[in-house]
RNA sequence: GCCCGGGUGGCGGAAUGGCAGACGCGGCGGAUUCAAAAUCCGCUGUCCGAAAGGGCGUGUGGGUUCGAAUCCCACUCCGGGCACCA
């Protein structure tokens, strides 16, 4: 790929190319200045009080073989947004890792036989090389790897400390297993009951593991005060913790084994609770059996029974239909004194509140559905607004919005609003009556549980805890510390731990012998902490180096993808409150002080800002041919069958063609000659050779759907080829200009093309022996005035993550420059000014071209040091502007003024338009809207 | 069901109250070439019109405003999260 000299068409400038021989040759310059800029040490970061500082982080990445397209994705704008952030004068920290505990090594080992470690390490040393190619200002020295036991082992000794404060404890709890993959997970790990990682169903079991008390910072959690953070991960969060407002209010069991005993329920509609005519207590709660009269005995616990053995899955899949039984006993309702049945059902959750429930079937779906399944009696207790009353045996809902209370003795006539909590004036006052009368408390129930930890796997940070003999657990000792995860170990798909006896065997405080835990804890602690090991990765007297912490924390912008929203973005935020409490900022806070900065709540989050990226799927797959049968509809072709077949010929149906794309209801096929919208309803016949059994038209919207890229697929985009074929800096241009970044979307091959010419102009820009031709200052100041819109644009699509807008304005300035190249119109100083400023405004994208260019056109030291260009707005400002002349509204004519015309000039100039003379015709002009210099409005009628 | 985010040309997208479609891909026409690639020049929302020009146009319907892709109300569709959560 030689340029040719070229005498290239003079039209219509009338100048000449003086283009060098050379074309841009991304090969020899790439590498080269990498490896350079490591040797320098370029991107070394130092604590230096005297500037302000920058910490950005890029979610790290698992060591799972292969940098792919997603990795680049997420981090050359990361990369980018940090080179500039150093250019305008912050001390930039930008560090990189490795989170490299996880099952995927492990399985390694079961199914090809290597250790765990060493398929990590050898994964690790090719993602190393692969992320050097992309060019980024990573500070290797600061590198983590989470296997490491200098890594892991002060997530051990946090632990340790976590276990002092009650925060880690043990505990017996109904967890989720799974057998797929032999062990237990946390909450945020199952997905419909289903693992996260391969799908499979996970069943509920009573054991005792490893907890992080991470309800005791439910509230805190709730509030993200001094961050930055995108609202949908807020919602997320929040939504996970689920906090509700409402009471306990007890129950007292009548008679039987349990007569006298208060079943607590939780409800967030108090005032309803003199529409309470039954309770539902869970399967699982513990005053089942003692409730349970003997001639009801045998269905309960067939009941129980049946449902125990149920999956969270199967009691959640076969939804509608209620069931349950009614144990015989009663309960005394606190607000009248009535009794009302006790029954036990599974759509009652143990997991949440207090395991049981009053049921108000007249104002709840579910409560409604299970009454009249079971003949039970329905008390409406609110007057709906505005409507005839509630008649019980009419009703075929639960009544659920506002009105007036009616039924319910002391909060009679009150109002019932839509409004959650106290803010409703029904609520509000049926809870000051519990007060008032000791029948309940108010309270706040979440729904987010304490975070389970242990996993029963071998590849993870070991649990430092030793078992006694006498059943009770203890720390390991601090001479014992780290615990060192043993490598030599045989492989079954079972933890090895446990059948290792020198790991197995110790003894416990008193000298006795006791056992080790063998569960490691889940890799999600791993990426907890990882931002305060960057700042001193090898530091041995605490997990950070509070002299590090000061300056660079907290992490001032944080960017990785949005499906860790309740997972790792939960817990890292969870974990740093923790670390905060145990005092392990405290040093922190001092040397902060000492350098004249106010912690205040600065280490109360990890993450002051955090942005997410989209997801790059695989390339839309367009061009099957089909044949289409059915009959038109207005514009569109209502189709009665549609098959696809290569084969496909002229004749074989209404429309024969290919199927290019999916529109919301609509399929598009190009027959040829034009693009024809086909609707293809539910019972049409659809076809697809690829997808065997009978074809929906769902299987072919899915067919056609573009993809996540998969091997499976055979759709995966190898960054390694861009980088060979197109060169670093072309596909990180293309990777920030083709989407907006929080998007994502369809891989386009062909589009990055667009960067490679880019690319290549900016080399032609940089390297042509530029002569002018016939300058002026006008031409001068017009390069200049292009040069400092720029500058503008560029720094807003940086700051704001927004930066496909920062290339297309780099690619702007690509085209006037061209033009002036060909032309000569500028003076020589002015060009050089330009190509000075462009480059540097492009060194945060493509750092490579531009440092070469850099340096080639004589400019000492790095472009990735130099100053970002100030930007000047009165050197940006045009002097004349386009005005544009509207009558009622539409655009009509328009005038080149002077920017700076005045309100009455503008409307002078406005009336004597011609053109708009035409249009007010014989109205009468009732108002003119003048906005100097942009627009006159003359409203006419 | 509840909670978020979104709907703009053939495509990715720009414009946050003031010229809709910047920039790029693709397409069309032309130059160069034996030819192709690459490169260069021009056109490219849609309808009417020979042109000048005009009508229409940011999911749908309504509203606010001199003026709405942008603000408000209702609906609809797409994507995501949560979900017998009491």
């Amino acid at each position: 790929m030689v340029h040719k000299v070229g005498e290239l068409p003079t039209e219509p400038g009338g100048g000449q190319y003086h283009f060098p021989l050379m074309a841009y040759d991304h090969r020899s310059i790439e590498t080269g200045w990498q490896k350079r800029w490591e040797e320098q040490g370029l991107y070394r970061s130092r604590v230096d009080w005297e500037k302000p500082k920058h910490y950005a982080v890029t979610m790290l990445p698992y060591p799972s073989g292969d940098l792919h397209i997603g990795h680049w994705y997420a981090m050359t704008p990361s990369d980018a947004r940090a080179r500039f952030m150093r250019m305008r004068g912050f001390n930039v920290l930008f560090p990189m890792g490795f989170d490299s505990f996880g099952l995927p090594a492990e399985n390694a080992a079961v199914q090809r036989g290597v250790h765990p470690a060493k398929w990590t390490y050898e994964n690790i040393d090719r993602m190393r090389g692969q992320l050097r190619s992309m060019g980024a200002m990573f500070d290797w020295e600061r590198e983590i790897v989470s296997c490491e036991p200098g890594y892991y082992g002060w997530t051990e000794e946090i632990f340790r400390r976590m276990f002092e404060e009650g925060v880690a404890y043990r505990g017996e709890a109904m967890v989720n297993w799974s057998p797929a993959l032999n062990t237990v997970l946390a909450n945020e790990q199952v997905i419909d009951g289903k693992d996260e990682r391969l799908g499979q169903p996970v069943i509920q079991k009573m054991m005792s593991q490893w907890f992080f008390a991470i309800t005791k910072y439910a509230d805190e959690l709730l509030s993200y005060h001094g961050t930055d953070w995108p609202e949908p991960i807020k919602a997320m969060q929040n939504n996970w913790i689920g906090r509700s407002e409402g009471a306990f209010v007890d129950f007292t069991v009548e008679e039987g084994d349990a007569a006298g005993e208060k079943v607590r329920v939780f409800t967030t509609r108090p005032d309803t609770l003199w529409g309470a005519t039954f309770m539902v207590v869970a399967p699982e709660h513990p005053l089942v059996d003692r409730l349970t009269t003997d001639d009801h005995r045998d269905a309960v616990t067939a009941y129980t029974d049946a449902s125990s053995k149920r999956t969270e899955l199967e009691r959640t899949a076969d939804d509608k239909e209620k069931t349950g039984v009614f144990t015989g006993g009663y309960a005394t309702n606190p607000v009248d004194g009535e009794p009302v049945p006790v029954w036990v059902a599974d759509y009652v959750l143990v997991s949440y509140g207090t395991g049981a429930i009053m049921a108000v079937p007249a104002h709840d779906g579910r409560d409604f559905a299970f009454a009249r399944k079971f003949g039970l009696t329905i008390t409406p207790v609110i007057h709906p607004a505005g409507e005839e009353p509630l008649d019980e045996p009419t009703m075929t809902d639960a009544y659920v919005g506002s009105g007036v209370m009616v039924n319910s003795g002391p909060i009679d006539g009150i109002e019932v609003t839509d409004a959650k909590g106290r803010a409703n004036p029904a609520i509000a006052a049926a809870l000051d009556w519990l007060d008032a009368n000791d029948a309940g408390e108010e309270t706040v129930n979440y729904r987010l549980r304490d975070w389970l930890i242990s996993r029963q796997r071998y590849w993870g940070t070991p649990i430092p805890m030793i078992h006694r003999a006498d059943g009770t657990v203890e720390p390991t000792a601090d001479a014992d510390m780290p615990v060192v995860l043993p490598e030599d170990v045989v492989f079954s798909g079972r933890s090895p731990l446990g059948e290792l006896p020198e790991f197995l065997n110790t003894v416990d405080s008193d000298g006795n012998p006791a056992t080790r835990e063998t569960d490691t804890m889940d890799t999600f602690l791993c990426s907890n902490w990882y931002f305060f090991r960057y700042l001193s990765p090898n530091y041995a007297e605490g997990p950070f180096d509070p002299e590090e912490a000061a300056y660079w924390l907290p992490v001032d912008s944080y960017t990785g993808g949005a499906e860790h929203a309740v997972m790792h973005l939960l817990y890292a935020r969870f974990f740093n409150k923790v670390i905060r409490d145990m005092g392990f900022f405290e040093e922190t806070h001092q040397i902060m002080s000492a350098h004249g900065r106010d912690p205040g709540n600065d280490l109360d989050e990890p993450f002051k800002m955090v942005r997410n990226q989209g997801q790059i799927l695989g390339e839309e797959r367009i061009g099957d041919r089909v044949v289409v049968d059915g009959e038109m509809d207005g514009n569109r072709f209502v189709a009665t069958s549609m098959k696809v077949d290569p084969a496909a010929q002229v004749g074989d149906g209404a429309i024969v063609g290919e199927l290019m794309r999916r529109k919301e209801r609509a399929m598009q096929v190009f027959d040829g000659t034009e693009m024809i919208n086909v609707e293809v309803p539910e019972g049409a016949l659809v076809d697809i050779p690829a997808i065997p059994g009978d074809n929906d038209i769902h299987q072919l919207k899915h067919h056609l759907e573009i993809e996540r890229m998969s091997k499976s697929r055979g759709n995966v985009v190898n960054p390694d080829d861009l980088v060979e074929l197109y060169g670093a800096d072309t596909v990180r241009t293309y990777l920030m200009f083709a989407f907006e970044w929080t998007k994502g979307g369809p891989w386009n091959s062909k589009g990055i093309m667009g960067s490679q010419r880019f690319i290549d102009d900016v080399w032609k820009i940089g390297t042509v022996d530029y002569e002018a031709q016939n300058s002026s200052a006008d031409a001068d100041a017009t390069l200049l005035r292009r040069c400092h819109q720029a500058i503008d644009r560029v720094q807003n699509g940086m700051e704001s993550f927004k930066f496909n807008t920062s290339v297309a304005a780099l690619m702007e300035l690509r085209n006037s420059m061209t033009v002036v190249a060909r032309d000569g119109s500028v003076s020589i100083e002015a060009w050089n000014e330009a190509v000075s400023i462009m480059l540097r405004l492009l060194a945060p994208i493509a750092p490579h071209i531009t440092e070469q260019l850099w340096t080639d056109r004589g400019h000492d030291g790095s472009v990735h040091v130099a100053q970002w260009p100030q930007f000047d707005p009165a050197l940006a400002a045009e002097d004349t502007i386009t005005m544009v002349l509207q009558v009622n509204g539409k655009v009509r004519d328009r005038l080149d003024v002077p920017a700076q015309i005045t309100e009455t000039d503008a409307e002078e100039l406005a009336l004597a338009s011609e053109r708009i003379q035409e249009f007010i015709g014989d109205k009468t002009v009732r108002k003119v809207i003048s906005r100097p210099p942009k627009l006159v409005n003359i409203v006419a009628n």
